[in-house]
Parts: C-alpha cells; sequence; structure tokens
DNA sequence: CGGACAGCATACCGACCGGTATGTGACTCA
DNA sequence: TGAGTCACATACCGGTCGGTATGCTGTCCG
C-alpha cells in the first residue's frame, strides 16, 4: 500500500474501495443477511481471500456504510448548525433539507442504515448508537435553540420533533424512486417546509 | 379441527395461534432472517411437522403477521375517515393518533412491518404493496379533501404529506420504548399536532 | 541477491437452515 | 369395530454460509 499510490494498471479502483462498493450495492438491494461474501467477491471481481485480507469479518463492511454515513451527516450538520448569524429557523430549515437530499442522493446508504442495525455486532451497534445519538442531539439543539428565542412553540417535545423528522428522512429509502416524478430538491423542500411549519409559532 | 372447538385441556391456546404469536415476537427480536423455524416451534413448544400442517413455508408467517396489520389499520382508518359529520381537521388528527396508538400497542407488529417487507416472496410483497398503498390512498384522501375546504395549505404535497408522516409512524418500532418515559397518548398526540401544524392553514 | 512481507487466490470445513417424507396415536364415523 | 383422517412428532437431506488455513507471486529493503 505504501509503495505506489494507486496502482496504475488497477481494474478500475482499488480493491478495499470496490469491496466496499459493491457490498454497499448489494446489501441495499437484497439485504445484508441475503448477502453472501461470496456475491460480495465476485461483484468486486476478486475472492475471499482478498475481502478477509482487509476486512475482518463481514459485518466490518457494514459498520464501514455506517460511520460513512454518520460522518457524513455530522459534518454537514455542524457546518449548518454553527452559521450563529443564521436566524436559527433558516438554519432548521437547511439542515432538514440538507439531509434529504444527502440521504437521497446515497440512497443505497439510506437503505441500509435503517434496515441493518440489528446485523451489526452488538458492540459495533453499540457505537453506532451512540453516534447517532450525538446527531440527533445536534439537530435537537436547533429546535431548543428555536424555543428559547420564542420562535417555535414550546408545547412540542424536541425530542419528539426529532423522531418525527427522521422517521420520515429514514422511509425515504422505502419509497423514493431515483426515477420518479420528484427530484430530491423538491422532496427535500416539501420536508423541510412541513417540518418547519409544524414547530413555528402560528 | 371441527370436532371439539376448543381443546379444553391445550397448553394455553391453539397451536397455530401459538406459533404466529411467537414468531412475531422472534421476528421482531432477531429479524426475519435471523430466526430459524426451529427457534419458533421450540418456542410454541411444538416441533416442525405442527408448523409445516398449518403454515406453507416460513414467509406464510410473516405473510400473516403483514396481513393482520394492514386489516387492523384499514379497519380503524374507514371507521374513522367515514364520520362525514366530523370536520376533516378533526379527522385527520384523530385517524392520526389513532395509528400512532395502535402501532405503539402492537409494537412488535410495527418493528416487522418496516423492516420485512423484502424477505417476502415477491408475489406476497407485490400483494402487500398493493394494500398498503390503499391504505396511504385512503389517508390521502384526508389531505386532499382539507385542501379543497381551503382550511390545509394547497401548496403541500398530498402524497409526500403521507410519505412524511408514515415514515414517522414506522421509525416508531425503532425508538419507542414501552418503559421509556412517554406513554402511547403522548407520543399520538404530539405527532397529530405535528401533522396538523404542518398542513393546515396558519 | 535473498529473506520478508503485502496482496491476494484456492480449497476446504463445520454449522446451520428450510423443507420433506414418513410414522403414529387419538378420535370420528359408518 | 375397523377404516379413515386429523394433528402432530421424528428423522433426515441437500444446499449454503461465514470463516480459515495455506499456497503462491511480485516487490521492496538491506
Amino acid at each position: 500500500m505504501a509503495r505506489s499510490t494507486t496502482p496504475p494498471k488497477a481494474t478500475a479502483a482499488a480493491v478495499p474501495q470496490r469491496l466496499l462498493a459493491e457490498a454497499t450495492r448489494l446489501f441495499a438491494e437484497r439485504g445484508y443477511d441475503r448477502t453472501s461474501v461470496q456475491e460480495i467477491v465476485e461483484a468486486a471481481g476478486v475472492t475471499k481471500g482478498a475481502l478477509y485480507h482487509y476486512f475482518g469479518s463481514k459485518d466490518d463492511l457494514l459498520h464501514e456504510i455506517y460511520g460513512r454515513v454518520l460522518r457524513l451527516q455530522m459534518q454537514r450538520l455542524e457546518a449548518i448548525a454553527g452559521k450563529e448569524a443564521t436566524p436559527v429557523a433558516e438554519r432548521l430549515v437547511e439542515a432538514a433539507a440538507d439531509v434529504v437530499v444527502t440521504s437521497i442522493g446515497n440512497l443505497d446508504d439510506t437503505k441500509i442504515f435503517f434496515r441493518s442495525m440489528h446485523q451489526l455486532s452488538p458492540e459495533k451497534q453499540k457505537a453506532v448508537r451512540a453516534d447517532r445519538r450525538r446527531y440527533h442531539e445536534k439537530f435537537r439543539a436547533l429546535v431548543e435553540e428555536g424555543q428559547r428565542e420564542g420562535v417555535f412553540r414550546q408545547e412540542v417535545r424536541p425530542d419528539l420533533v426529532v423522531d418525527f423528522f427522521f422517521g420520515a428522512v429514514h422511509h425515504l429509502g422505502t419509497w423514493y424512486r431515483e426515477d420518479g416524478p420528484l427530484s430530491a430538491g423538491q422532496v427535500a423542500a416539501d420536508f423541510a417546509d412541513m417540518l418547519l411549519h409544524s414547530v413555528r409559532q402560528p
């Protein structure tokens, strides 16, 4: 790995990246349990020896996917929530629309994320839950900030707002079709609009 | 089956009901693919012979669960949506709150419902999707009715409202805990409230 | 130039898993 | 009373799966 940055005459991408990409595709399509490691390595054009050279187990692949999603979303949320010059209602709308667009843009990841938590080993599951919790708390903080400022209604429970909205986001993986009539931006705008109306002072 | 309506000295309930109950519990806990028929029959106190006497296959059990959920929810929605004397906004709120309470009341069913669609055979999957579609259409009709009457905002897409809300409902199976601080009624009231505020004229 | 090691490929294993074929006792009915 | 059938139990099967042990080859370093 250290002698040449990227093999010049490789098939397409480096082997571990190819394995992860094909695993993502297959996990999203057939589900984790119904995808065999044999199918993954065949799709990537290698053998099991290669997979177990780079990954310790099948659910290491899954854990990688979860880590990728959480890192990306956490980073984007932090960037948006941190704009202290922007009114909180605008930041909430922007964060909501952004997570919808990003979830649709990586629809395979979204499908996997909300369906395959239980297939992780207990320790990895715990780690993922902790990260997701931190993410939700950051999102919830926006709602609480809006309530303190008086722009959002006091009677809604911030944690329920978050669970409500992210239920809808996770569900995207179930019904959204890339070739459907709605663009990611349209869905994002409507979802963010509904979220805003559900919390702001009438 | 015809000679005695219910065996008086049976273990607890009739065998097929017990099988379905244990299967539901196990599917919700470990997932469909990670529950073996051996585990199901052991939990029910019988053997595989009994299971395959009453059910054609493992995914017949799953299909039964889906049918049970859809029949129940469709029936309840029809009862609520049909109250023509009640204003549409009230009917929407009542239907929304009811599906939340019912989903929490049958939390195992809810967990299974939103996770295990892909484990059904293609034909059964098609049938379930068709039923769920009819259910969503009935719910969507309430939104459209409110828009025609002018009590709901025109700019929200009714189908997106439905996908938004039922995403949150399905997600209940992931985060709601029976022993948590929130009662089913509290969640139902808040969810219904958020739904109403997200669609009604300001 | 010769080990050492990374980067795979090959071959193989034991543990299930869903499903089936067959047996068997209790009960019904003619 | 005996033939038939329902309601299961028992035993078994072929196939698949995640994982591993081992072999091979090219490259880099000393």
